[in-house]
RNA sequence: GGCGAGUUGGCGGAGUGGUUACGCAGCGGAUUGCAAAUCCGUGUACACCGGUUCGAUUCCGGUACUCGCCUCCA
């Protein structure tokens, strides 16, 4: 058996994964709020952790893994998209908008994620559908002492959990001498948390004992993975500023309501792009879906591995940097080897040497080191197997863009590009056949004048349009 | 202010108490009408100051800088 190891957040170490149940093996996943496009940033621990699910699932079997991850689909930022979408007139009500987001076959959220190689999880609760599980475990903190209702809230009550601050490493006293906690008249501390608060006619709310009102977000992922997972599992993960307050939060709740809970906590650090933290301000902000669309300030398109290869190409617990310059290294990589794996079968085992750089706290950027020493052995067999293990399908990269591709769009003087070029490479072509280089080349020049590289290869003179493309450039030629 | 993470060659990015990471770029060569692609070869870097040690980039302490969290942002 593989031996695993994770660093888990609560020792600060790294440690022997050992599964409560090597048959059934349980790893809970803060999921996204489904307010907006998930944004690249969001993406990140949804590729870690679909990487150590995929690990997971060869080292104790497909059947023997289940993979939570939740939808929160009761938050205010939902809400607010949905009154502000009322405000502009558009169509849909609340529900329908949640829908377009999660829908299993039209949502947004798996139409993106899936075009990043990752499974489905087994199972994709949403929040909304476990209301009554909150409420029964709201119950059971207040009679044991550990919460109290007050004007239609509920509040979870912190000082009664001694180890409050152990995940995050920080005392409750000098939280409060922070003096960024919230201080609501209801509160009999400020660092009381809410595990229900009231709705208004006008918002999602249910009948409870404390009124119509809606859950606080913490509570949810404890209800969640306790009806699911048990009162106790293996994995909890999420993005490194879900630690405190919410994962410190969910541990509380728990752990008062008298569940184990989970054994290994694993954060992923955050992503940053050119250098800066990620916001509309500074332009850099982008979702998984303006990267595949070409719709960002690279210009082009990104390919759904070439997202993956470069986020798995940094080791999850360090700060990452989105940057251009990567995707097109990690596009350029995975071209190569999408050609050399191109129709040879995968190897029937895992290369050890890979395995253990995966096994080894998720060191993904070790496993692909591997990957190339696979490609400069020529073990293309082995180079394939090792893809598949880490997700990355090369399929949607093997050949080039050819001349008719993605050519339509433009026109110079009534005439589509690609019938321009074709025709002015198949006078090239002529030209070469005559050694009449100087002709040919000044073809090629004229061509690249307009932003498009001309390349010879066994199969001809191939093309692509590169962001800066200007197609009036090719007027001179005609 | 409190808590935490990080600082590796031109760039990206692993790892290790003493031996080449790796990739990209660059440089040299092969091949090619010329380019491109491909192939071969090529680079002793680990923020700073102390300490431990026969020996530290790797362990310990401090300094500087960067970043994150402390606001229901992954």
């Amino acid at each position: 058996m593989t031996e695993i190891t994770l660093y888990n957040t609560v020792t600060r170490s790294k440690e022997r994964f050992d599964p409560i149940d090597p048959k059934n093996v349980r790893m809970y996943v803060c999921g996204p709020t489904v307010y907006d496009r998930a944004h690249i940033g969001n993406a990140r621990p949804v590729i870690v952790f679909d990487t150590l699910f995929r690990l997971l699932r060869h080292v104790y079997g497909e059947e023997a893994v289940t993979y939570v991850r939740n939808f929160t689909d009761v938050d205010d930022k939902i809400n607010a998209t949905a009154l502000a979408r009322k405000e502009a007139g558009a169509p849909g009500t609340l529900e329908e908008l949640i829908a377009e987001r999660t829908d299993e076959t039209i949502g947004w959220y798996h139409a993106d994620m899936e075009a990043l190689g990752t499974l489905r999880p087994s199972q994709e609760p949403r929040a909304t559908a476990f209301i009554g599980q909150m409420i029964a475990l709201i119950e059971g903190l207040i009679a044991k002492g550990h919460a109290y209702a007050a004007e239609g809230h509920v509040l979870f009550r912190v000082r009664s959990y001694e180890q409050y601050g152990a995940l995050s490493g920080r005392s409750v006293d000098d939280m409060i001498a922070g003096a960024r906690v919230e201080v609501a008249p209801y509160k009999e501390d400020p660092m009381d948390f809410v595990l229900w608060k009231p709705s208004t006619d006008d918002l999602p709310g249910w009948e409870s004992p404390w009124g119509r009102g809606r859950p606080g977000w913490h509570i949810e992922c404890s209800a969640m993975a306790y009806e699911l997972l048990g009162e106790r599992f293996d994995i909890h993960g999420g993005g490194n500023d879900l630690t405190f307050p919410h994962h410190e939060n969910e541990i509380a709740q728990s752990k008062c309501a008298g569940h184990a809970f989970a054994n290994v906590w694993m954060h992923n650090e955050m992503l940053q792009v050119e250098g800066k933290k990620m916001s509309k301000s500074l332009g850099n902000f982008f979702t998984v879906r303006d990267l595949l669309d070409g719709n960002w300030s690279g210009g082009w398109k990104v390919p759904g591995e070439v997202i993956r290869f470069v986020f798995l190409s940094t080791h999850y617990r360090k700060p990452m940097d989105w940057t251009e310059a990567k995707a097109r290294e990690a596009e350029a990589t995975l071209t190569k080897w999408a050609k050399a794996v191109d129709g040879v079968e995968p190897a029937d085992t895992v290369d050890p040497v890979l395995l253990e750089a995966l096994s080894d706290d998720l060191n993904t950027a070790g496993a692909i080191a591997r990957l190339h020493a696979l490609f400069k052995e020529g073990n293309m067999a082995s180079l394939h197997r090792s893809l598949t293990l880490m997700g990355i399908n090369l399929n949607a990269l093997v050949g080039t863009k050819t001349l008719n591709a993605d050519a339509g769009v433009f026109e110079v003087g009534g005439q589509s590009v690609d019938m321009i070029v074709n025709r002015l490479l198949e006078e090239r072509d002529h030209a070469r056949k005559n050694k009449d280089y100087a002709r040919a080349d000044a073809i090629r020049d004229g061509i690249a004048a307009a932003g498009i590289e001309v390349k010879d290869t066994a199969d001809g003179a191939k093309f692509d349009f590169p962001p800066n493309f200007d197609p009036t450039k090719l007027e001179a030629l005609l």
